[in-house]
DNA sequence: TTGTTAAAGTTAGTCATGCTAACATATGTT
DNA sequence: AACATATGTTAGCATGACTAACTTTAACAA
């Protein structure tokens, strides 16, 4: 007997749920933003019950979560790689660091929103802390570079922490339109190597 | 008859319900933020069945846009009031108006998240594009002044820009949490003064 | 092989919520 | 007084998050 039904296609198990499931929400959330997002909506995509997912999430939350530590570790191999392409610890690497925070705010706009706060989303999750941290440690390396010196210390934050601050501030105005407020449209990449110029002095 | 029930406490018509739902909704907002937020909190709170509400508000959406308009407008009263407290187009009014952004942040984290663009209360909204409009143009008045010119120019959207855009980006990763990232606290007052200073200059 | 166990799905159902329709009551104008 | 309008209510629909109880598959021991 056996049944050979070996072609089927619809197998009970899925293989890789979880997965799968983040990447319908990530195109999901990129489409309708994190609010408009539904679990069923992504049960549908992935072509599920509604109830699997809480096999692999505890919550909703918890799929968001995920999708804002994935999207995280996305961007800190974005900057490693930037890093990677410039002479190390000069103003052109750090701002190249810059160009790449602000470029994946407006590649992805709502999974950034996820990433910083946005649906309740706090970093008291500890995937997240650990992914942020990695993140802003590729800048504090490029500036303490930058200073000549081997380790972080006060000043080197006391450089790092305004340029992230202008850089994340640009995302946020950027995803959310106030880039064409004026008649004189604003430049990224020509704001980002002013400010950086000016921040790091 | 006309069965004088007058001292009934609960009178059918409410008054100003709108005013009210916005209060309510503000304060469950500050509590639970905006996702967190429901329409039927709010009628609870405000004493009211669940459909009175669209009276007033077209959706949920209309009325959270109605308190991020409400939130951009106290803003800008805010930094008006700072604006009159310091001599004209110097470093001084200009810093204070970038600490009442940053106060205001901190204060009302929930509203501020949602003036830009939480929840997708995008500045569609014509009421949040002017009252936003508005909160910018003072700062591009004293930067105006302190530049020593009559009208918003190139030259001064290119120095005030930087400055909205540092002040926004703290605001955001303080009511993040980042600011307690460092062994080093971030004092915002003299990180305000100090960006402030470079990017004018 | 086969039997047991745990992992990973499913169905069915609960409860909360956003919103609408139909109805009720107050207000103000004539 | 009568009507129109604004503003409220009740009842109900549709959707969505989540749970409980059950089922199927995979994994591994015997």
């Amino acid at each position: 007997m056996t049944d050979v039904t070996v072609h089927k296609k619809t197998a009970y198990h899925h293989g890789d749920l979880k997965g799968e499931l983040i990447a319908a929400a990530r195109s999901l959330i990129e489409m309708h933003g994190p609010d408009g997002f539904s679990m069923s909506d992504a049960c549908r995509l992935a072509g599920v019950s509604t109830a699997a997912p809480y096999r692999h999430f505890s919550s909703k939350q918890d799929l968001l979560a995920a999708i804002a530590a994935d999207g995280l570790k996305r961007l800190g191999e974005d900057m490693e790689t930037l890093v990677q392409n410039h002479p190390r610890g000069t103003v052109e690497s750090i701002s190249a660091i810059g160009r790449g925070y602000v470029d994946f705010a407006i590649r992805e706009p709502h999974t950034f929103r996820l990433m910083f706060g946005a649906m309740g989303a706090k970093p008291e999750n500890a995937q997240m802390r650990e992914v942020g941290r990695a993140c802003y440690g590729i800048l504090l390396g490029e500036v303490a570079k930058f200073l000549g010196k081997t380790e972080v210390d006060e000043a080197v934050v006391g450089r790092a922490f305004p340029l992230w601050t202008f850089v994340h501030g640009l995302s946020f105005l950027a995803i959310d339109g106030k880039l064409d407020v004026h008649e004189f449209p604003v430049d990224i990449n020509e704001s980002i190597r002013i400010a950086t110029g000016r921040l790091l002095s």
